[in-house]
Order: C-alpha cells, then sequence, then structure tokens
DNA sequence: GGGTGATAGATGCATATGCATGGAAATGGT
DNA sequence: ACCATTTCCATGCATATGCATCTATCACCC
C-alpha cells in the first residue's frame, strides 16, 4: 500500500469510528433520558439484560465484565448493589473457588422484562424512522462483524 | 403496517442498536487501554477534539454539551479541571452575559495534536483489519444518518 | 418598563467509578 | 509436594458524576 493510500485508510477508519461513535452518543442520551430508567441505571440494567439472555441462567463476574463498559471493580460494587435490591443472587461458583455465580431472582427476571418492553419501544422510536429495514440489518451486520474482529484479539 | 410486521421491525431495531452499542463498547474498551490515554480521560480528551474541529475556535457550554455523554454539571466541572490544566481557557460570552465561551490553549492544542496522533493510529489498528473501505464508507453513511434523524428531534 | 417564565452555568451533596492493592484460589514448572 | 505466577473478586481511597437547586441573565408579553 502506497504512503498516501495509507493515510487515507487511517483516515477513512477514524471517520468511521467517530460516526460511530456520535450516533451511540446521541442516541445513548435520548435513551438514557426515558421515564424507563428512573429506578434503574442503564448499566445495571444491562447486567439483567444479559444474564436475561444468557442460556446457563448464571454469568461469572469477568464475563459480564466483558459486556459491559465498567472497571472490575466498578462491575463488582454494581453487581453487589443488585444483589442488596434483590435483584440478582450471588452463589460461590462450584468448580471455581475464587469465582461466583450471578443469576437473576424472580424480581430481576420482572424487572428485566418490565424495562425490557419499554427500552425496545424507545430504541424503535428512534431507529425505525432514521433507517430503512435494509439499512438497518446492514447496519447491524457491519457493526456485528466490526464488534467480532476487535473482541477476538 | 399489520401486528406482525410493526413487531419485527421493532425487534429490527432493536437488535441493530445492540450490536451498535456492544461494537462501540468492544472498541471503546481497547481505546480507553490506549497510552494514548494515561495523561487525559477519554471524555477530556473528546471536549479537546470537539474544539479543535471548531470553526470558530470556541464554543459554549451547551454546545459542547451536545456532543458528549455527560450531564451539564459534569461537563462544567470537567471544563473547570481543563482549565486548572492550563488546556482551555473561559471568557465570558460577549453576546450573552450568561454564558461563557471556552477555546483552546497553546498547551491545549499541542497536547490534542498529540493525543489525537495516537488515538487515530489506535482506531485504525482495530477497524481498518475489521471492515473494508467499502464496508467502513457504508457504516459511516448509516451512522451520520442515525445520528442526523435522532438529533433532530 | 415591570413582571413572568425560560435559559446558561455553578455548586452542595450523595453516589458511582477507577486505580492500586489485598487475599484467596487456581495453574504451571521442577 | 513446593514455590512462583496468574487469575478472580473485594476493598480503601481519591476522584468523577448526576440530581436538585441556586443565581444571574435573557426573552417575551402586556
Amino acid at each position: 500500500m502506497s504512503a498516501k493510500t495509507a493515510e487515507s485508510s487511517v483516515r477513512l477508519a477514524a471517520e468511521t469510528w467517530e460516526a460511530l461513535f456520535r450516533a451511540q452518543v446521541a442516541v445513548m442520551r435520548r435513551l438514557q433520558d426515558s421515564p424507563a430508567f428512573k429506578t434503574l441505571a442503564l448499566n445495571e440494567y444491562d447486567v439483567l439484560f444479559t444474564l436475561s439472555r444468557c442460556p446457563s441462567g448464571w454469568l461469572r463476574l469477568n464475563e459480564l465484565n466483558d459486556h459491559v463498559l465498567l472497571s472490575q471493580s466498578s462491575l463488582s460494587r454494581l453487581v453487589e448493589r443488585l444483589g442488596k435490591r434483590g435483584l440478582v443472587e450471588r452463589m460461590p461458583a462450584p468448580d471455581d473457588g475464587r469465582g461466583i455465580r450471578i443469576q437473576l431472582t424472580e424480581a430481576g427476571w420482572e424487572l428485566q422484562k418490565q424495562i425490557g418492553r419499554e427500552h425496545v419501544r424507545d430504541i424503535a422510536a428512534l431507529v425505525s424512522p432514521a433507517l430503512t429495514a435494509e439499512e438497518q440489518q446492514e447496519l447491524r451486520r457491519l457493526t456485528e462483524k466490526l464488534r467480532a474482529s476487535v473482541s477476538s484479539r
């Protein structure tokens, strides 16, 4: 690749990320203001959501940490708060004496579903008018590809 | 639109946002760990960057707030910190006695350029191997369109 | 011009976050 | 089996953040 091509390639990548990041900020700003998140911060909901989608029904703390933009210590305390509110249960991991299992309680399931319904409506109200179905599919494909590439290194 | 179509439309929007959000988390996690952000948090750099791109050379606090995912009070204190570090200057707005102008100092310009160079390299290292140039262009287009639609309401 | 409401930004206070570190358990090499 | 290293999670402490509120200015209307 020539020097010139390399330069424009770097520029394109930067502009792409910038656009993605700003879009995320714009959408997130709206979502956070929704009444759905009066009782639970978005980060906290995200943990409930991740647990609800997880096939085994439980996750280790470090597995959760891969999904959330939080330091390990912050996530540890976030889960502690959720535990105190009775939304998740923390049990020692059977196969690893260092770890803990985290799973939703019944109340956790209920709250996740309730907030989730509102949240999905909020998302659709923002995304659906902005992009056609084909564009959304393409955006989903591209961001999944980006995430897969980034996570695998 | 039938009930069934409406439902799948909502689902598509939710999945699209989910994919975009996770990609953002995955990339951001890497970027934050870069040595480029040892001296300055990413939010703080973002303010310097926004100021550096701004045609007039200065912005009002509330204008800055549109670009950043921070509350008004947090941004106010963030700018105060940047001021104390000599990276930005805060002057009363000439046309509005309530407002303040914020602009980069010479040191602010320097630091923005220095971190910016590293940051752009980090971004390219993550994005370029993940997507072709055409895919990046399409991703940029779609996210710009999404942002424009969301911001205009 | 005086009064009413809206807007820009600062600040007190409670809480959330990250860094550095701690302890405890797993892993690996010899 | 033993020791060193690494991994997992918790915690002390300083800092960053958000909410509610405050002050000052602006905009509007009569």
